[in-house]
DNA sequence: GGTAACCCTGTACCCGGGTACCGGATGCAA
DNA sequence: TTGCATCCGGTACCCGGGTACAGGGTTACC
């Protein structure tokens, strides 16, 4: 996985619990085995009792999974970011974290936009000082749009 | 409902099928007795066999849901507001279209803020040539943020 | 070796906003 | 009167992202 230390796949004997790495990720720890589930998480060895034993690592990718979450991707998303990282020493093409930050960013631009014109709508409503949607529908001094939202608006002052 | 043609509650015997109303909102037909369940849509007249028979007025209600979860809002809020305009009659001062929209313009405002961070985030990566999370977030020279997002931030231009 | 704290699996449930499917009843036009 | 489109209700399911609970097993420390 890239992350120093270059041993494979010794049975390990110590790592953290499960509780000690969701503390430290913040998370709840249902939520790191639904992660896990999710194949977000790669599966922990086990103590002989079957108990978790995470490497530190983990908490790392915990925190990247909550920032690539932040960033607006979704899990799935992320699951296939963090493996592009895992498997891209298969040499496969399969559009990096360059070429979907990218995309995310086209994305949350347009999410931007999007609000933007709530915003100002938001606005007029207010400055217009309706107080009643139903009346403001029909009545044509309205500002609101109750057509289409998110045509026109070439360039607010954002 | 204050909307002009003062008739209250003659048993109406014409109107608009679902069908037609659904097409004419541009909503799934399923939908419209979802929001009907829910409130948003009062119970229209019936048929003697039972077929709901709309007033046109419909049609603006559901343009006016339409643009009103464009706006930010959720259902329940909705509802809502499609009461306030319609209990005022009993005059109950229960924070109308304007208090719920500038409190719904101060939540935009926050959500815009939110994606203005994710967008320069996004933009760093970009610019950084990040391609590997886990790789990234060991790297003492990448800009991504895998502690906290959203928090400094103090002006962006945006 | 007792006991408290932790952890295990599996299943079910939550939210919001719908959508799909079923078998049966109506509406309307020819 | 027949035939087809439409509509009825009820129930069940979908998505995404978790969270809760039950009933056991394990670890760790004294």
């Amino acid at each position: 996985m890239t992350t120093s230390s270059g041993n494979g796949s010794a049975p390990r004997t110590t790592g953290l619990r499960s509780g000690q790495v969701a503390e430290a990720a913040g998370v709840n720890q249902q939520t790191l085995r639904y992660y896990e589930r999710r194949g977000l998480v790669a599966e922990p060895d086990r103590t002989l009792g079957g108990h978790r034993l995470y490497p530190p690592e983990t908490v790392t990718i915990l925190r990247v999974i909550k920032t690539a979450q932040r960033l607006g991707f979704t899990l799935d998303e992320v699951a296939e970011l963090l493996n592009v990282g895992a498997h891209r020493h298969g040499g496969r093409a399969d559009a990096g974290l360059q070429a979907r930050a990218r995309g995310k960013l086209v994305e949350v631009e347009r999410k931007i936009a999007d609000l933007v014109v709530i915003r100002e709508t938001l606005r007029q409503a207010v400055a217009a000082g309706c107080d009643d949607l139903v009346v403001c529908a029909d009545s044509p001094c309205c500002p609101l749009p109750f057509v289409e939202l998110t045509e026109g608006v070439d360039r607010v002052e954002v």
